[in-house]
RNA sequence: AGCGAGGUAGCUCAAUUGGCAGAGCAGGUGCCUUUGGAGCACAAGGUUAAAGGUUCGAGUCCUUUCCUCGCUGCCA
């Protein structure tokens, strides 16, 4: 990875501190600990980025560990899933792939200490009454009628609870703190859980489950991690990470919280992803509109645009959204440098060279990067029936169109001027076709008189082209932010126009080889990559993202302007 | 209301720990161009949530107020 620039940020600024203090003998072991119940998301890139950018950055470590405490929720299927992703983003965990259910026999050892130093306890009250007992923001918890029972008992109880002697739901293993403390989280904390869900890893062993917090903290600890690194949510529990492994009396690395990524015109939670796919608004967790790792992949972003984001993004304790503009900023920045550009037609209209040889064929030079002179060239076939992109014609154009419009000359990439002379319309009044004439001394592009249309288009050869499908994608919501209506649920705001499939474009030849992964710009359109779903008999390409249109933006402003312009003249008359 | 965290440009973050409030992106204007892309140049953008205090000097320290977010799972 190039040496860039140290990032500097508040975790920086911590771990400095320790380095200074010697609190961890120079030492910095990081993990990502995902629980695997979904796939990952550009949230958790941004996190992966972190970790791992962050032991790279101090010469230290970062384990991958599967926080696989609850086996109602977790399935193999997503550990494979987030294993690849975290591979495909660009790192190397070595031999440091674990798993909390590693510690399960560890864990257990632990909590019966808590027991014999009388700091546990197993409580018989129902999952209601838990609830009853423990207060409200503002008033303190009641304590339990079996808090106080005796050691003996208690270890009795517990071992009762992994032998199956209970049901779910009707005994705990709680942490004697305080139940009149202002943090609910230290309010007699529930330690372990019956559960008769097989696990994916440890099957019908168990019946006795830790909580996350339960098994975070000492997790992080057998594996000397020195900066455990979460989301803001889990600051209130750090008092909790913190008793456990002072109680427990072990090693104690440093959590440390950050705010979580929201991206502006996505959902970023598992919960609404899920619903996202098992409702059927999108085909899969891995449909290029989903915000995951995989979805993205498929979209045509590569890790690199992602891990530049995620840099660029910064770190902080600021809950924000980060408009969805700052990727695709990343990927046009990141493609424009590596994607060969080829020529494709997605709206095709069909011009006819009157004064070009019936059956000739040429052979013209195309550049396959103008930014990559190691890229090279390739030949492109041209004829004299063509097609362009229907938007590239106007029969009456408006002012600031300077692309083709009858009697108009301008040029086709890397081939000739043309001229459009007439105009052929069907019964319903549609351009269906244009009538043009070349200008023979202008091959390549350029005219020995030296005069330059304005406009470039890009064009394919009726005889040569291959048809292909192209798709389309757009944001999956129409508003910046779907979570925001407390009243509407987020899928009401679902952009129903977030795919358009365009069955028959027209690609370049030299397209005929293109491989699934395979990146390209369809010059003056967008980015796309080939699709998994491609075959040699059909080419699928799905749009990663356009390139930035002026035009676009030009049209849009014009109304608006005119507009202003109007009323600061009736303001000053 | 209790506990905790936060509030600096439209957005995401800086500000050498008390010393001229800066950058990237977005938006604007212009230049250039065989992609109306890319690129380049320039300008604009701020009462640092507010008030008071300490100080030669406050985004930074103190006090108060306001606003936002998280927390009452046997989820993580």
């Amino acid at each position: 990875m190039p040496e860039t620039e140290p990032k500097r940020n508040f975790i920086t600024e911590i771990i400095d501190e320790h380095n200074q203090t010697d609190r961890f003998q120079g030492r910095v072991h990081t993990r990502f600990p995902p629980e695997p119940n979904g796939y990952l998301h550009i949230g958790h890139a941004k996190s992966i980025c972190l970790n791992f950018g962050i032991a790279q950055q101090y010469g230290g470590l970062c384990n991958l560990r599967f926080d696989d405490t609850n086996p109602a929720k977790e399935e193999q299927e997503y550990i494979h899933a987030i294993i690849n992703d975290v591979r495909w983003l660009g790192y190397d965990w070595g031999d440091r792939l674990f798993f909390a259910s590693d510690y399960f026999d560890q864990l257990y050892d632990m909590a019966v200490e808590l027991i014999r130093i009388g700091r546990a306890y197993v409580d018989q009250l129902s999952p209601d009454e838990i609830r009853a007992y423990r207060g409200t923001l503002t008033e303190p918890g009641i304590e339990s009628p079996w808090r106080e029972r005796p050691v003996e008992e208690n270890l009795a109880l517990f071992a009762k609870m992994r032998a199956g002697g209970f049901q779910e739901g009707e005994a705990v293993l709680r942490a004697k703190i305080d139940m009149s403390s202002g943090n609910i989280n230290l309010r007699d904390p529930v330690m372990y859980r019956i559960l008769a869900t097989p696990h994916p890893r440890t099957g019908d062993a168990w019946r006795i489950y830790p909580m996350y917090d339960f098994a975070h903290g000492q997790s992080d600890s057998l594996e000397g991690i020195t900066h455990s690194i979460c989301t803001l949510e889990y600051e209130a529990h750090r008092p909790l990470y913190d008793w456990y492994l002072d109680n427990i009396e072990i090693y104690h690395p440093q959590q440390i919280e950050f705010a979580r990524l929201n991206l502006s015109h996505t959902v970023l939670s598992k919960r609404k992803l899920i619903r996202l796919v098992q409702e059927g608004y999108v085909a899969g967790w891995d449909d290029p509109r989903m915000p995951t790792i995989s979805g993205l992949r498929r979209r045509g972003y590569t890790p690199e645009a992602i891990r530049e984001f995620c840099d660029e993004i910064g770190l902080g304790k600021v809950k924000g959204i980060v408009a969805l503009h700052k990727l695709e900023y990343h990927i046009r920045h990141d493609l424009n440098k590596r994607a060969n550009r080829v020529m494709a037609v997605l709206n095709p209209l069909r011009v006819v060279i009157e004064n070009y040889p019936e059956d000739m064929t040429e052979e013209l030079e195309a550049i396959n990067n103008p930014e990559d002179a190691s890229a090279g060239a390739r030949k492109v076939p041209f004829g004299k029936v063509l097609y362009i992109e229907r938007e590239d014609f106007m029969e009456a154009p408006p002012r600031k169109f300077f692309r083709l419009a009858p009697g108009r000359e301008v040029r086709l990439r890397y081939a000739y001027f043309i001229t459009c002379r007439e105009v052929i319309k069907d019964a319903a009044g549609e351009v269906v076709e244009l009538r043009c004439t070349y200008d023979p001394e202008t091959r390549g592009g350029s005219a020995p008189d030296g005069r330059r249309p304005k406009a470039t288009l890009h064009w394919v050869s009726a005889a040569h082209a291959i048809e292909a499908e192209a798709r389309l994608y757009d944001t999956l919501f129409t508003v910046e932010n779907p979570d925001a209506d407390r009243d509407q649920d987020f899928t009401a705001f679902i952009n129903p126009q977030s795919l358009q499939v365009v069955a028959a474009a027209l690609v370049e030849p030299s397209l005929a080889t293109a491989q699934p992964g395979d990146r390209f710009q369809f010059e003056r359109l967008a980015y796309f990559v080939v699709d998994a779903d491609s075959t040699s008999e059909r080419l699928v390409f799905n749009r990663t993202v356009t390139l930035r249109d002026q035009w676009k933006k030009q049209q849009q402003k014009q109304p608006r302007r005119r507009k202003q312009r109007r009323s600061a003249r009736s303001q000053s008359g």
